[in-house]
DNA sequence: TCAAAAGTGTTCTTGATACACCCATGC
DNA sequence: GCATGGGTGTATCAAGAACACTTTTGA
């Protein structure tokens, strides 16, 4: 019954599909949230992703995931896991390169901006609300920006590219779920280097103009 | 000319073949080394590995290589990243997501033990010598293992059972490439209780005997 | 008695934590 | 003039770094 003559690409020992997803978060209104596709066929909510090209790099083919469904480009993006088990999909054999990707709210895209059932959802969402183990594989995407928080300086990938330090504090928080303590955390950053003063200050705001800082080496 | 009656694996779009790759140190005579075995076909050194089976799970397939290549199980095994690049061999496009092992020298095989050109290298082999993208694989490997030094305790993975405080801290200087301070090194690592002492010393030497200790929770 | 590795404590420095008030602006 | 968030310093504590000598055994 299967149209076998579609079936063109032919091997001595079978092979896997490999897809790529990229957990995609950002921040809004002070809170992680995490960019996910709602499926028509069950109405599960995904991590978007999609198949590896047979001559593209992986994390060429991340990237270009990452602007076709997120339109974005130029954002912090890395490796997060490969996940493979063998009945992780029902469809077939599907082994997916895990990534995780940083973008600021100016530069993420409206939720459901095009045709897809795009949206941004809390990080703490169910487990019975997504499709296949994307509930593990965000639970490990979130560990791992949890850990890289404490030991590099990602947290500005998450905003725009003038921010006080008001607002990366909040970044802090939000991805870590504490309350931190303003002149400790402030003392810290600065002396890290990885951000300079551009300067500048906020402006019209109902309250002391802040200064605004920018990522080092822009 | 090809023998298509023999490929009988069909898809409709191209699937990429995938294989694990185990990185596998051990300490000897005080230096970490890497198992790698000898390539027939150029002579050159690879990281054993092999095809991951279409109803296998990645880690289970890694185990299995790792008993079939090294002959070595229940052993400290992890996932490391995940190499995709399209020309990274020549024969076929195949993606293969990298684990690495510790293994303590008496669980280690004696290199060459079986029919393969197997054996331990240092791990600061130059490029030219390793197959494929192996250098750069080897070298992940080994900046994981020194990351994780720092803020875990995977150091008595490449012990055995019962170990003294001074083959504990010979491994860490292996790893790290330095040396380290005696009454420093025993004070972090008894305050950290990962390993406990039991109450017996080495035999036999001629000198002041020392505390054997194991990991905790065996 | 000597060689060889085991074992041990204190001082100093550095980084992390805890904590409360004045400042600049828009309304 | 008041509400709002911006901005600052010091004292305390804990962890890490530097550093030298005595102990126990076999040969």
């Amino acid at each position: 019954m299967a149209l076998s003559s579609k079936k063109k690409y032919c091997y001595e020992y079978p092979h896997p599909a490999v897809t790529v997803d990229i957990v995609i978060f950002t921040i809004i209104d002070g809170k992680l949230k995490v960019l996910l596709i709602e499926r028509s066929d069950n109405g599960k909510l995904a991590i978007p992703g999609g198949f590896v090209e047979i001559n593209e790099d992986l994390d060429t083919a991340a990237k270009r995931e990452l602007a076709e469904e997120a339109g974005v480009k130029d954002v912090f993006l890395e490796q997060l896991y490969t996940f493979g088990a063998p009945d992780r999909d029902p469809r077939e054999r599907i082994i997916t390169v895990a990534y995780y990707s940083l973008v600021s709210p100016d530069k993420a895209i409206q939720a459901g901006s095009d045709a897809k059932a795009v949206g941004w959802y809390d990080v703490d969402i169910e487990e019975k609300k997504l499709a296949f183990d994307h509930y593990y594989i965000l639970k490990c995407a979130v560990d791992r920006i949890r850990g890289k928080l404490e030991y590099t300086t990602i947290g500005f990938e998450l905003l725009p590219e003038n921010f006080t330090l008001h607002q990366l504090q909040e970044v802090y928080e939000a991805i870590l779920d504490e309350k931190l303590d303003t002149r400790n955390f402030r003392k810290k950053v600065l002396q890290q280097k990885c951000i300079v003063p551009i300067h500048k200050v906020t402006a019209n705001v109902a309250h002391r103009p802040a200064k605004l800082y920018a990522k080092k080496g822009n």
